[in-house]
RNA sequence: CGGGGCGUGGCGCAGUCCGGUAGCGCACCUGCUUUGGGAGCAGGGGGUCCCCGGUUCGAAUCCGGGCGCCCCGACCA
């Protein structure tokens, strides 16, 4: 960095610029264990605004929270073929314990199906035990050989949800009840608008008969895996005698689902909504939403203008506003204002002996709307009244441009492979082709741009005109599909 | 696992080529003055120079070995 101050921008280096906005806007730092992280209050508190209301969007659709142990016996998971495959070159594994080897090694759960549904099989005799719709809010460990903060570390945490139904149409109708929650929850509180569809068959979850994803296309046209949603048949049902009773007497085996986001909706986040001077928070994700910093002078108003700001929270406060007072006397106003910018704060709130003179405050917006001045000076009531809507109109704008940036750098009607090379290396994007469905063509192109496909895309998002050819140029095109380089 | 970079006060780095008193900026502590976009002055505290071994009167610096971290790639719900 040439200022040690400045962040290295987003044009210059995308990678750089992101490992220092959250480390310097304290979400997260390197821990003592290669690929593994601490995740500092800042980054936490957005991390449990986004639980919270993803918890309470689960438990509106019947679901409940359950705890399911770490450690997983190793014969379980290497029960479902495609499971331990998909699986085995990331487990952890724990073969030692009380200081003996143990006689059945245990692997740290890179995901639960397994366990979860040995359980299941226990509860489970007749029609009228399911459908069972349990989630939970675990950590998990896999083990990457290359990790990135938030994006992929050796440990993460997320919810999983697990659901067991008696017909394959149910368990289906779940699995796309929760891929609408995870994209209304990526659209209204991190505004981050996906692209929702189904995967193919090489990037399916190990284990699943289909999995649907959200995608959400990054500020440097990369896309993201933000969700993912598993339609799994009967084949961890089989594998852990997963059976009941229907209603006409017969013994069936369940049909399960497994669902899950995880802490990467963080790293989303940063690379949705952050700028050069860092970090931008939707209002609704912001732990502070509003932050006052009191500019005081060392004189005698000093003492007035601090009462005048706390005063000025707690009426934030009662609007339901997430507000906080820098009352810290070792730093300037200055400092304080690039501090809580780089954060991401949506609202700063000057208060100074100006202002309590004119029964004014001063407030500055995180992001600037186009032509507007970077402060604007409210009548204190004013201000306290209009807060909870200038927040809500904040997070409008942040989802708005993130849906004109998406559709931007969306791609429609490609028809060679040419023409999607060219693309991709100049800007990259999604890039919507036909394909026949042939995986030595999914392959071929990903060896070719590194782009792999990020789903099939639901009918809602597919172009008006479907492409007739495969963009291989070989044989008639089955289906659309929307294709960027990855995260 | 391949390629690259880096390990020196809390952080960022210089010093290493050419061996000889461990330094700079930020942060921290004390005091005073300040405070509307990264405060100033004065004083002060803090370091097994990643580890092990070797060469040398003497090693942050030279030699050998090891370890760790980051970045790029391969891999990856």
């Amino acid at each position: 960095m040439a200022d040690e101050k400045k962040l290295t921008s987003r044009s210059e280096d995308f990678s750089s610029w992101y490992n220092e906005v959250v480390l310097r806007a304290e979400l997260a730092d390197y821990s003592p264990v290669r690929g593994s992280m601490v995740i500092r209050p800042w980054g936490y508190g957005i991390w449990e605004n986004m639980q919270r209301t993803l918890d309470e969007m689960f438990k509106e659709t019947g679901h409940e929270n359950a705890y399911f142990p770490l450690l997983i016996p190793m014969s379980f998971i290497e029960r479902e073929k495609a499971h331990v495959e998909g699986f085995a070159p990331e487990l952890a594994v724990v073969t030692q314990a009380g200081g003996k080897e143990l006689e059945e090694p245990f692997a740290i759960r890179p995901t639960s199906e397994t366990i979860i549904y040995s359980m299941y099989a226990k509860w489970v005799q007749s029609y009228r035990d399911l459908p069972i719709l349990m989630n939970q809010w675990a950590n998990v460990m896999r083990w990457e050989l290359r990790t990135r903060l938030f994006l992929r570390t050796s440990e993460f945490l997320w919810q999983e949800g697990h659901t067991a139904h008696a017909t394959p149409e149910e368990a289906e109708e779940e699995t796309l009840l929760i891929l609408g929650i995870y994209r209304r929850f990526m659209e209204e509180w991190i505004g981050m608008p996906p692209v929702t569809g189904l995967k193919s068959e090489s990037e399916k979850f190990a284990g699943a008969v289909r999995s649907y994803s959200c995608e959400a296309l990054m500020q440097d046209n990369k896309a993201l895996q933000a969700g993912t949603s598993h339609f799994l048949g009967q084949n961890f049902a089989r594998q852990f005698d997963l059976k009941f009773q229907s209603e006409a007497g017969a013994e069936e085996y369940a049909w399960n689902t497994s669902w899950g986001v995880s802490t990467r909706l963080v790293g989303g986040m940063v690379m949705t909504h952050g700028d050069d001077a860092g970090l931008v928070v939707p209002p609704r994700l912001a732990p502070v939403q509003a932050v006052i910093v009191p500019i005081t002078r060392g004189d005698d108003t000093a003492a007035a203008v601090l009462e005048k700001s706390h005063q000025f929270a707690a009426r934030l406060k009662d609007q339901g506003v997430r507000v906080k007072v820098d009352a810290r006397e070792n730093l300037s106003p200055g400092a304080k204002f690039y501090e809580w910018e780089r954060k991401g704060v949506p609202f700063r709130v000057e208060i100074g002996p100006k202002d309590m003179e004119k029964g004014q405050v001063a407030l500055a917006r995180r992001i600037v709307p186009e032509g507007a001045g970077r402060k604007e000076f409210v009548a204190e009531d004013q201000a306290v009244s209009e807060m909870p809507s200038r927040l809500e109109s904040f997070q409008t704008e942040l989802r708005e441009a993130a849906w004109k940036r998406r559709e931007e750098n969306s791609h429609r009607g490609v028809k060679t492979l040419d023409e999607m090379v060219e693309i991709i290396e100049n800007g990259g994007g999604m890039v919507y082709t036909g394909w026949n469905g042939d995986p030595a063509v999914e392959e071929m192109v990903k060896e070719r741009t590194k782009a792999t496909i990020r789903c099939i895309p639901t009918e809602e998002f597919r172009s008006g005109s479907a492409p007739d050819r495969c963009v291989s140029g070989e044989g008639a095109s089955t289906m659309e599909v929307a294709w960027a380089r990855a995260y």
